[in-house]
DNA sequence: TTGAAGTTTCAAAAATAAATGAAAGTTATT
DNA sequence: AATAACTTTCATTTATTTTTGAAACTTCAA
């Protein structure tokens, strides 16, 4: 395959699979862009590669510089913004995992919190079967968000190294 | 709270969160009036409660049980078919982990192996960047399905139950 | 302080995804 | 084998999300 063929593979089909991953086709080909570009690119240059509208173009770079997975740099002597990815891998993983609790776990943890500690004074078994799930709901996505978190720190620690050798 | 509100809330905000997690709206709801059932649920009951129609329902359900995590059960003297959620959080996250991979990780380990060794005879430096970048992505992604396979067995043994310990 | 080069915003249009409901399909009972 | 109880399918409608593009905004240089 030719090196432009297997590049817009990748991008079209990163893209589409951003859409199950609940992020936005564009959002996820931008980023796809910038992974296997070798030099940083200017709003122009990601316009003109995936055919779209200045406005889209602008609005999901700054949605990727929210997840903190792509950045601006500034050419000297260039009056346009350049934009590059977070190349390391580890870093990219903890910011998506960072991301992601912050806007998957995080709110579920809240309602529940509120569900399951806000019936008062009912006494049916339905009543009661409702508190018990949520509570043991509120319980599981707390310990499992923050395994989440500590395996963030995880690969910086001796032990961490360990188990990660162990699980291959 | 009355448990009725506090019910409604929670089968109302888990739709929500459900789709930012790429799952809809009423499939969501769907598992989470499930697990709040003392009961299992008819078909019949489920459109009351959440007011939908029979053909959403009915493939919401269906879409439920592919994923594992809700079950089919016949009440003797009854019809009618009832449903239940799988409610052993552990079970649930391994079904919902192993959905997850098979959908979202398998497919993205698919085109990168694709791309990352499709790119013949070019010398450029972008195609070097190119297959250089998609090879480690490539290797990355690998390690994290695989992780997340070892995982699932994890709390099976005892270096596992030791490392959730630690983790709390 | 004006204008050129660039970026952001947002209302409207287009594209995509989800829900409806009636018809077709099943299955159990008599 | 007819019928009643129930479930599934899928073409159409409805709702949601994404994209566009033109106007507003910002920034720098002359």
């Amino acid at each position: 395959m030719e090196f432009k063929e297997a590049k817009n593979k990748f991008v079209q089909t990163w893209g589409a699979l951003g859409s199950q991953w609940g992020i936005n086709k564009t959002m996820a080909q931008i980023h796809a862009l910038l992974m296997v570009a070798a030099e940083p690119l200017s709003m122009e240059d990601i316009m003109e590669e995936l055919q779209i509208s200045r406005g889209n173009a602008s609005m999901n770079l700054r949605a990727l510089m929210d997840w903190g997975i792509i950045y601006k740099e500034y050419k000297p002597g260039e009056r346009r913004e350049f934009f590059t990815s977070e190349k390391d891998l580890d870093e990219l993983a903890v910011k998506i995992a960072q991301e992601r609790s912050k806007r998957e776990i995080k709110p579920a943890l809240k309602v529940l919190k509120e569900v399951s500690s806000s019936v008062k004074g009912e006494t049916s078994a339905e009543a009661k079967h409702f508190t018990d799930q949520t509570t043991k709901l509120y319980d599981f996505v707390l310990k499992a968000d923050n395994m989440l978190e500590k395996s963030i720190e995880f690969k910086d620690n001796w032990l961490g190294r360990l188990v990660m050798k162990i699980m291959k």
